[in-house]
DNA sequence: CAGCCGTGGCG
DNA sequence: TCGCCAAGGCT
């Protein structure tokens, strides 16, 4: 098994085939990482672009955000799916403004401890804002990884202690090298070493890569389960806070039955949306943003 | 810790 | 067509 990736190999490809992102500018602030950050999770760069950009333009620093109502971030958070993301940064905006002084945290500890950010976002942030050594293990490098070093076509369902060492292992040592070797990891996993159709012929690591080496061996691990989306209580949600957030005002109760024919799904979603708190029910019966 | 939490585009 | 999936986090 190979210990390393090739550092040059990497940078280089990154250098001439990076994608131009506007939170990838020079000098952008970390709280536009941040943001970029939060709303790429799970979710397609395309359809964060329009959002990011009304977003950072109507909410330029975390005060910003904080002075505003958490329903104005659901609201222009639009259809980027998750919206309790949404939510977790109006509520991260407040505890900056709160306890940092305003300003995105420094240490990686401090950044795990904001709301909706894990482990990943993290080490993001401290890797692509302030320039630090972190382990990023995202989808995409995890991939990259588990083909590249491993020879298995993807990863584990969970990030395992030996997986992490091993990132650890082949991230380099320098901060700068190591920021920017982590995002190229990112955007090859992105662009190239994609999960179902990989360009292997246009990988600048393919000469290594262990799964190209073994005849690319189809995924042998446990099936990974295909989540239904019609009819669940998901699409139920979505379809009750997009009544809310297509509304300028709140909206009766009894509008809903528009949003959902099933009486019982139609109740439980609407139950576990006020609970979440990205509806509220005012005094005189209507449901609103928070 | 397995399950839950949206959405839309694509092969 | 429809299953798969896209820079995860929380409980």
């Amino acid at each position: 098994m190979p210990e390393s990736l090739p550092t040059a190999a990497i940078l280089g490809w990154y250098a001439g085939h990076r994608r131009t992102l506007p939170w990838r500018e020079a000098g952008v602030g970390s709280w536009a990482v941040l943001v970029s950050e939060v709303m790429l999770q799970q979710t397609p760069v395309a359809r964060v672009l329009p959002v990011y950009d009304s977003w950072m333009r109507r909410w330029p620093t975390p005060p910003a955000l904080a002075a505003d109502q958490p329903g104005d971030a659901v609201r222009m958070w639009g259809r980027l799916g998750y919206p309790r993301r949404a939510l977790r940064l109006h509520a991260a905006a407040t505890v900056i403004d709160e306890l940092h002084d305003g300003s995105v945290p420094t240490t990686y500890e401090a950044l795990r401890g904001l709301p909706g950010v894990g482990e990943y976002t993290a080490a993001a942030v401290t890797a692509f804002a302030y320039r630090r050594r972190a382990v990023v293990l995202d989808t995409n490098v995890r991939r990259v990884l588990s083909r590249a070093l491993e020879g298995r076509q993807f990863p584990s369902r969970q990030v395992t202690v030996a997986e992490r060492d091993l990132a650890e292992s082949v991230l380099p040592p320098d901060d700068e090298t190591a920021a920017t070797w982590s995002v190229a990891v990112m955007e090859l996993g992105a662009l190239v070493c994609t999960a179902a159709t990989p360009r292997c012929e246009a990988c600048p690591v393919a000469a290594g890569c262990a799964w190209r080496a073994a005849g690319r061996p189809p995924y042998d691990g446990p099936a990974r389960r295909a989540r239904p989306y019609v009819g669940t209580d998901r699409q139920c949600r979505g379809r009750i806070l997009g009544l809310l957030r297509d509304s300028d005002e709140p909206v009766p109760a009894a509008d809903i039955v528009t949003a959902w024919d099933d009486e019982e799904q139609r109740i439980r979603a609407l139950d576990s949306l006020l609970a979440d708190g990205l509806a509220v029910a005012l005094r005189d019966g209507r449901l609103g943003l928070p």
